[in-house]
DNA sequence: GCGACAG
DNA sequence: ATCTTGTCGC
């Protein structure tokens, strides 16, 4: 049976001062915790977008950068490009007023690049060798910076995960994974596997609508929406799971708070993150065999570890959630390899989770 | 021009 | 994540 070792043989008190008096307060700050991670769900971050693009006046240009900005973190403009390429575009709508920082018309939803310039000149812009003029560019946003309040919210979770060691046996491994049918609809996968044999040993899969778009670093409020909802079906329908394995990552996160954490944190359950691409963080993966891992170092910590799960496969990046430290995630996940480049759980839930998108596609599926 | 961002 | 055919290699 597999057993978490102390990964530095520093055997953890039993109780940590924090919940001693009450196990209780335990779930309850959990529940705190989730209530706020809710609330802050209630941001409509489209909705807010095109609020602040209506304020830019007839005359006026502004960036994606500049936008993003207001919504509050930089990291959004590409999400901002995104959405100005796919929307319910009409005459009236004011999309062309957002250009690149040198002045480059970017792309245009109605016509490409060269209409969009001549709508910007139609409103008394100056064009100069195919770039809209800064020169009266709007700065004034009003805006409540929605982004800001998520960050906030991640740079409190590191603090509020157990950094003890778990030190259970592990009988039984939880899965979790997402694909989308459409940009507003996706499923979610849990598997449940013997942590011995990794035999799949139950399997549930949602649907779920998705609110929140894809930004770098805020895919947690985009996604955890559905994974707590299967997850609180998996309670009642699947035997417990003594580690979970998310599709995402934990510590490997600018902030250390990736899905993985947040999962952790708002479930109570040992959780590990894997990702499949780098997020942040630098590492040298050059000559890694199989079953060899690197360190992914972040501002001089280390915060995941390359692992070269399979011969003609890229590395994956394993990092902590809750209740789990670093190494020790990577010594766990290495112990559920079988051929695949994901930890087979998880190629499970990967390969469900995209059979039941095929099958909700086809139109004959109702 | 380059780097660069989980899913 | 998704858009997507054939093709290379075990």
């Amino acid at each position: 049976m597999a057993r978490f070792p102390p990964s530095h043989g520093v055997h953890q008190p039993p109780i940590s001062t924090r919940d001693a008096e009450d196990p209780a307060l335990h779930i309850y700050n959990h529940g705190v915790h989730r209530d706020a991670f809710l609330s802050l769900l209630d941001v409509n971050l489209p909705a807010e977008l095109w609020r602040l693009i209506a304020q830019v006046p007839r005359g006026c240009v502004t960036t994606y950068g500049a936008l993003a900005d207001a919504l509050g973190d930089r990291v959004a403009a590409r999400w901002v490009g995104e959405l100005l390429m796919d929307h319910a575009h009409d005459v009236d709508c004011p999309c062309h007023r957002v250009v690149r920082r040198n002045g480059e018309p970017g792309l245009y939803i109605a016509g490409g690049a060269a209409a969009k310039l001549s709508r910007l000149a139609s409103e008394g812009i100056p064009i100069e060798h195919g770039r809209a003029s800064l020169e009266r560019h709007f700065a004034g946003f009003q805006s409540a910076a929605p982004l800001r309040g998520l960050k906030e919210f991640q740079q409190q979770v590191p603090a509020r995960l157990d950094l003890r060691c778990f030190d259970g046996t592990v009988r039984r491994i939880a899965a979790l994974d997402m694909a989308y049918v459409s940009s507003s609809t996706a499923v979610a996968v849990g598997v449940i596997a013997d942590a011995t044999s990794l035999e799949t040993m139950s399997t549930l899969t949602i649907t779920s609508p998705v609110m929140f778009p894809y930004i770098s670093g805020y895919l947690a409020f985009r996604e955890l929406p559905a994974l707590l909802s299967l997850w609180k079906q998996m309670q009642s329908a699947a035997p417990a799971a003594d580690v979970v394995l998310i599709d995402g990552n934990g510590s490997l996160h600018p902030r250390r708070a990736g899905i993985a954490a947040c999962f952790g944190l708002l479930t109570d359950v040992p959780t590990i993150g894997i990702g499949k691409s780098l997020l942040c963080g630098r590492v040298d993966v050059a000559g890694l065999r199989v079953g060899d891992t690197r360190p992914v170092i972040d501002r001089d910590e280390l915060i995941g570890l390359a692992v070269k799960s399979a011969d003609r496969s890229r590395p994956i990046f394993v990092s902590a959630g809750n209740y789990v430290d670093i190494p020790q995630a990577a010594q766990l996940v290495q112990r559920m390899f079988a051929g695949h480049r994901l930890p087979e759980p998880l190629h499970q839930a990967d390969r469900l989770t995209k059979q039941r998108v095929r099958e909700l596609r086809m139109p004959s599926s109702s």
